[in-house]
DNA sequence: GCATTTATGAGGTGCGTACCTCAAAAATTG
DNA sequence: CAATTTTTGAGGTACGCACCTCATAAATGC
């Protein structure tokens, strides 16, 4: 017998099709004691809806809005790229996506940007943004005119967003610093931390996570602290020569940010390259290539492709007013060496 | 302006909607030239079929039946249940899933069960078997039907299937081999190698990954010969005990099967339960709490879920005739410590 | 028990596509 | 040029569901 349909749930609970339409779609207007037997059929004769038809019939369309940062680094660039990517796809079922940048620093900007977008007719936003005061009433206020809201990549677990689709950066870090703390080994060492910024509430959770793990499990190691070269190869090459004079037991560096481009060059240059362990995050380009030379050792990330989808079906998800497949939306915490690189599709 | 449909070609190209549907779908009767212009609108307007009501026009649905072999093995286990829940979320979808399990050795059983299945009116089949010219056979039987194969988790890569879903075992089988270099160290060492049973092609392949790694990157480790357990206990204590008498200097343990439950008692026993490293494939029930308790330090594996979503999908795919989004569809090697690992789902 | 509110039924329309029929137009053949 | 064949158009029905309206039945309040 093929698939069970609407009119034979009406048919199986004697109940009009009007009725088991109110119930799926949860309109009011119907007994408790009437939803139960349209339940029971559909139970009974195990009905799935079919979830094509219904968007057909809905002819609804989704317009779904990503804001991220002007950052020229290279993760929000393959970040923009997957969502791109998703985008295409998700064109299939209704779901039109626009990305839009806002200035990094300029955290009204993004208010302004967040309060005009909220009255176009939109279903949803996809957020990567620091953690402020401005950027909380920002959600606040487009949360309560209904559109839903995702914080993508690096959470803001204080605000009113609806969910966060990432990993847990603090996990990351911690998972970094365990393999800083294996591939190190024994011997007493000292590891250098090096940031692009800490704007990011990512950074920071990762660099919490980092040191509890050294701290715990591998105290014979220690973890200067964080330096903040802002992108900048001439601060990086600097810093990299004053503490490599100052300290000659580094052992290992970890870079918060993802990968840096200068940073091959410089260690090379002071003959460290390949005689330290260097771990970051992030599968970019950079960090890719970084892999394959030789010249980092480990980078912890997440799956942007899962994230761009995942984030697009939890705002589509929302926006209908439907749960969510836990287990498909959580991304998990990716250890990436040469060895297992996932192959690029550019 | 929303999507364009047939309708918006048959105007664009100066067509009727009949001739508009008999290009789209390959009928007979249309001028080359005529299908030049309507594929020449198609092109200008950005037509994109809706897939979903096309299905739904043609009332089809698509029946799959995944075969398994009959073990007990955690593994197949937890892919068993990965690809029950994906089949659940795929009957919104019109995909239907039949489980099959076929007697692990019997290939003569496995390659009836699919005579039988190709006179069904089935779409496709996803299995995971031993290569053997029985197997191929059947396999070159079904796809003669225009059934759709894909192998799962272990590939054939001389059948005709149509496509693999699950990773390449030998590099997962080198990231294992890397890890365990890395994690033991500079000193002189020996590796066991411990496997339930050499008869997937998996296994073969991971060891001849691990190998590889060894002899290129770590000279000073030497793997010892695989030692089958047939998944028993009893064996595996045994073996246990008359290398680690002969062989004083063994660092590691290298799992080529999915976790063994009996190791950890038995490390223990011997008094090396922490004091060598632990390192297997394929994150179960089981292997999950090894690492939890520092019983195993790392497990390479790949997402079921996904692998079980990516096969549906892919089967579906082929049946539509459409093409496969493989950045999609591929599936990472993951490494897994204690630190990242994901959170079950049960 | 009557007025009022609430639940339900009957029936229709449309989403974008597939597929069918029949008639008319256009091209091809002898 | 007539006869034939090929191509095209017009129109309809169906798929499974959402959503709408209006009428009627049932439950509830007083």
């Amino acid at each position: 017998m093929p698939r069970p349909t609407v009119n034979d749930i009406a048919r199986e609970a004697g109940v009009s099709l009007a009725t088991v339409d109110r119930v799926l779609n949860a309109r009011p207007g119907v007994r408790a004691k009437t939803i139960t037997a349209v339940n029971d059929a559909i139970q009974k004769l195990g009905y799935v809806r079919d979830q094509a038809a219904a968007n057909l019939a809905r002819g609804r369309d989704y317009r779904m809005a990503i804001l991220l940062p002007d950052t020229e680094s290279q993760f929000v660039q393959t970040l923009a790229d997957a969502l791109r990517d998703a985008s295409t796809v998700a064109a299939s079922t209704r779901v039109e996506v626009e990305l839009h940048r806002f200035p990094a620093e300029d955290m009204h900007a993004l208010s302004t940007l967040m309060r005009e977008l909220a009255d176009t007719d939109l279903a949803g936003i996809g957020l990567m943004a620091p953690e402020t005061p401005i950027t909380r009433d920002a959600i606040r206020a487009v949360r309560a005119k209904g559109i839903a809201v995702v914080t993508l990549a690096s959470d803001l677990p204080n605000s009113e967003r609806d969910h966060y689709v990432g990993i847990d950066a603090q996990a990351a870090g911690r998972t970094a610093g365990v393999l800083m703390g294996r591939f190190i080994g024994n011997q007493k060492a000292k590891v250098m931390v090096i940031a692009n910024s800490m704007q990011l509430r990512d950074s920071i959770e990762r660099r919490r996570g980092f040191d509890e793990v050294m701290l715990r499990s591998f105290p014979h190691i220690s973890a200067l602290q964080t330096l903040e070269t802002h992108g900048s190869p001439g601060t990086l090459r600097q810093v990299l020569a004053e503490v490599l004079s100052h300290t000659p037991d580094i052992a290992g560096i970890y870079i918060l940010g993802s990968g840096h481009r200068a940073l091959a060059t410089a260690l090379s240059e002071f003959g460290m390259l390949g005689r330290v362990i260097v771990i970051g995050h992030e599968l970019t380009a950079h960090t890719r290539k970084a892999l394959e030379l030789g010249h980092m050792d480990a980078v912890i990330t997440q799956n942007l492709g899962h994230l761009a989808r995942s984030a697009l079906r939890v705002l589509r998800a929302r926006a209908d007013r439907q749960p969510i497949d836990e287990s498909q939306e959580t991304l998990r915490i990716e250890i990436v060496i040469r060895e297992n690189l996932p192959p690029s599709f550019d």
